[in-house]
RNA sequence: GGUGUCAUAGCUCAGUUGGUAGAGCAAAGGACUGAAAAUCCUUGUGUCCCUGGUUCGAUUCCCGGUGACACCA
């Protein structure tokens, strides 16, 4: 049987040079499952594969898409099946997926269930609504239209009842009505392989990576993307931190967040701040990659 | 050398008119079905600097010590 083989960790794992150790040994290219890599114009900040390692390896989803276009879970699943089974089909008998996007490995390995894509004029409306009216609103609306995700999903988060809200008004049908949670049968083995260091040992590489991108010259790769800072790529961990940067720079002033509880970190007077803020954000967001993981009983844990 | 102020959670600091204490940040744990590097939830016992005194009881008041800072010589 064919197999695919995914190497998922947190971020600074070292998925990147495992990955393509791994293909070079089962002659496969790498496909990419990562949420930011795929926007073409962000490569310092998502820390992309170095230009001869993209060059000792065929790479997919990376740079494909532009920072402008929304794109989900929902898009890979599809495009990244049909590639699959495209490499498959030449002749391919063992495939290597690496990435640190959870979600986007849920949907390739065990499929969404049917619910419609998101309606950007709709899901704009809603957000406004989120913002202007607090998720109170948005809830009650849920509850009476459905009781049943009312119950089920999590209420104090605003993007979860938008979402739920946005499929119920879209198709006059409940949002729980869609969940079927069933695991989709695949044409292949899947076998994923988990990257893990003691937590110290990441932190610090983590910290290295930070400095290692402010001298690569991420803060002129976000001065070019300054134009697109509202598109959903954008709010990424270390693009978020030198915006706000770049704003006290322009002598901006400095607008605490509105959302929920989300953490007000005052505004960012340097360059050290940024980089530290960037650290900090990033150790968290591999916090959340292992507790993602960490559930997921099919995954072989490996130190490196 | 003298005088004064301060010493409380990993950090910055509140506070207890004497009954052993709590915020922010850090940190840890968790959730997750088309925004997922997003978004959201939960978690605070620490020789209250050390010795001695007063007191039923001291982190709190008093004596002394140590350290930091400020001012005066």
């Amino acid at each position: 049987m064919k197999r695919l083989l995914i190497v998922l960790g947190p971020t600074a794992s070292g998925k990147t040079d495992y990955s393509i150790e791994l293909a070079l040994r089962y002659g496969s290219p790498v496909i990419s499952c990562d949420s930011r890599q795929i926007y073409k114009e962000m490569t310092i900040g998502t820390a992309v594969p170095s230009a001869s390692q993209l060059a000792a390896v065929k790479h997919y989803f990376i740079h494909t898409h532009k920072v402008t276009d929304l794109y989900t879970a929902g898009k890979y699943e599809i495009e990244a099946l049909d590639l699959i089974e495209r490499l498959f089909a030449q002749g391919h008998e063992t495939l290597v997926m690496a990435g640190g996007s959870g979600f986007y490995i849920d949907a390739v390995c065990n499929g969404l269930d049917d619910f419609p894509p998101a309606d950007l004029g709709l899901r704009e409306s809603l957000v406004r609504r989120l913002g202007e009216e607090g998720v109170e609103s948005l809830r009650l609306e849920l509850k009476s239209l459905d009781p049943e995700s009312y119950e089920t999903i999590d209420i104090a988060n605003g993007q979860r009842v938008v979402r739920a809200l946005e499929v119920c008004l879209m198709t006059g049908r409940k949002f729980s009505s869609f969940k079927t949670a069933s695991v989709r049968k695949r044409g292949f083995a899947i076998e994923k392989i988990g990257l893990m260091r003691p937590r110290e040992e990441l932190y610090e590489r983590i910290d290295r990576r930070v400095v290692q991108m402010i001298d690569d010259g991420l803060v002129d790769e976000v001065k070019s993307l300054l134009p697109y800072r509202e598109y959903a790529a954008l709010q990424t961990v270390g693009y978020k931190e030198i915006f706000a940067y770049l704003d006290h720079c322009a002598g901006k002033e400095y607008k605490p967040p509105v959302s929920g509880q989300h953490r007000n970190d005052g505004p960012v007077t340097t360059l050290d701040r940024a980089v530290e803020l960037i650290q900090r954000n990033t150790r968290h967001y591999a916090k959340r990659q292992m507790s993602y993981w960490r559930r997921d009983r099919s995954i072989r844990w490996i130190s490196v």
